[in-house]
DNA sequence: AATGAATGAGCCTTCATTCAT
DNA sequence: GATGAATGAAGGCTCATTCAT
């Protein structure tokens, strides 16, 4: 017996090439044979290690990165609009990097998509406090006088400018096949997404 | 057998049933007997009339209702800015409204987070006049100095707002359950979205 | 298309073989495949025609042999105690012969062992008839001074002797390896079981 | 470590689990993986201790209570009479009662509607030794003009009695859902069949 | 000696598709 | 021209068993 047991490679594999296939094929398309193919175990590993499909997709969800991205902000010593970019580029950086990280993205855009028994927990874990995070955020910009339905008609704003380069990746290419999401077109997104933004914000806060 | 024989029927009623099946569960989540189901037709039909599922679906897609939208904005006789207002809230309409016109957009999100072969006549079809049709307006607003790239990013950003409200809703079903999308809330919507990017648009024709 | 659809012969063959599976191994022990495999039919055939192994076991039951053996019986002009010396012979003869008919009686005594969604149909269309005429027949011969409970457990004597012929058989196969179900046995058999039931009830009715 | 290792205390809280798990599910029901979690076992440990699932089967069938039962009654100072109404009393108890001990009774009576590799050694050394006790018994009663077939006939019409009642319990219960095979039923049950039987084999005795 | 992990065959069912009519 | 029946591949899952430790 090794340090790390064997069982737990096992799991440590079969979760990364979960993670894998239902970004790539959604939770309905994945098969738990391709997952296993991946992973170079058994058909059964699933059931014996997850109980089921429906586990292994909740044990492969976590929001580690989104989490530790709004600590980060939170702890920045900057007035709102600069933590505002700044969450927005990191944002950014974690939706559109071809990393492994950015798989539980690519899954939660299918869970959208594709509502599967693990949406609630997305929801619950990741979306919800996400959600939360921006809304202060945006309150620390456009005041009290917002109220609270327009406040998170905000928040949408950003997170839908956000979220369509993701969602709508495989039009894009589609439309521009030169283009690439290396680092400098990632920062050129968020610096527009964060200049328009702020200006719909302030106007926001001025008028309401 | 009348003028239009009892073929043409079949046909069209499939070709309902499946944009209803296609909108409800995805291209992969369909199923070609539940779409003869509800056409009243039997299951070697699908076949018989489109070679394929693959076949149905490429029928299945036309988008008469984004075409004409975008007419009616053109023939408008007002300022670039209130045919943007226009246009936002017409095509919030159409993503949000439970009507059967809308199924074309949910078929195209699904598209989307999983594309399959009909996605290429979508972007061709649809999204690429559709692009063009919001940069055009976008162009209007903005004037010349502002480049090509961050052009298509403005248009990308009022995109992104108003699909948000379309590609969430699983999301925003869960986290706020009282929300409707009645004509009034729509309407809210959609002037959220037009005064906050309006801001935006204005700001970066000033200082491109 | 023939006078007998395709598709009724192919039912038909998997009844037929169902019967033989279930009665051999059981609702459990049996596969679709297997059943498939002897009505010459796709394993897809049984979820076409049946819905499910569930719904082929329910529509493989049936007691028509059951239902005609008490009428017949109902309607003999004869004595209570010939009538009972008649069922009993006629009832073996269904039990012990290795006919197709009895392979119902077989995947019976299985749902007994070990039942499954199929038993309550048996009991309430097939056995629970059964009981009831079988007390009613008891009743006019051991007269009206017999408590229900008692009249009961008559019919369980005489239910119990005939079953056990058919549920031991395995094991009387193994004790006596001679012993052979033929006509001529099946007549020595019920004429003890009737010979030792009468006089069972006689005494039971004169001490009630 | 005690004198007894460990390894045979895991040897017989396996045979009592699987005794258990045997009774209630059949032998091709049960499995192992549920034998070893009540046995607080590792899934090999039937693998190991017994070699298989048939081996454990082999190994969890004894008939003590049996043979002791047969033993006592045949110590008893009564005449046979009397003796057979003792055997059916003690042999009902077993067979109805809730208790532990007849769980031998259950996996019998399964191994009879679906034969496994432990039928055999059941018939062998349960069976035989029973049906030879009791036509020793019914000898007694009937004399010796009843031949040695009519002899067998007049034990199965015992036992026929005897163990309807198990095996049809089933039954029973979906037609009489109150029954309750508690002492007092059982007692009424017993004596019902003594005196039943005991009638029947006086007037067969008689007129052999 | 005894185990947790892994295996692969097999289960029922669903699917898009094809075929004979 | 159009259909009901049939197909076979593949789906998730369970099982008794085996293997490395």
């Amino acid at each position: 017996m090794s340090i790390v047991g064997a069982s737990e490679q096992t799991r440590e594999r079969l979760l990364t090439a979960a993670r894998e296939v239902f970004s790539e094929c959604g939770f309905q398309g994945a098969t738990v044979r391709e997952i296993c193919r991946r992973a170079g175990a058994n058909v059964a590993a699933v059931s014996y290690h997850f109980g089921s499909k429906d586990g292994l997709l909740a044990e492969a969800l976590h929001f580690e990165s989104l989490r530790l991205l709004q600590e980060a902000n939170a702890c920045a010593a900057a007035c709102p609009e600069v933590r505002l970019g700044l969450f927005i580029r990191d944002f950014m950086h974690m939706l559109l990097d071809e990393n492994n990280a950015s798989s539980q993205c690519r899954i939660m855009a299918r869970e959208l998509a594709d509502p599967s028994p693990g949406l609630d927990k997305i929801v619950r874990e990741a979306i919800a406090p996400l959600h939360d995070f921006l809304a202060r955020l945006v309150r620390e910009i456009v005041g009290d006088k917002v109220g609270d339905a327009e406040l998170r008609r905000c928040a949408y704003s950003i997170l839908g400018q956000c979220s369509f380069y993701h969602h709508s990746h495989p039009v894009l290419q589609r439309l521009h096949p030169e283009l690439r999401y290396d680092s400098k077109e990632i920062e050129a997104i968020a610096k527009h997404i964060a200049d328009f933004s702020l200006h719909g914000l302030k106007y926001l806060g001025k008028t309401a």
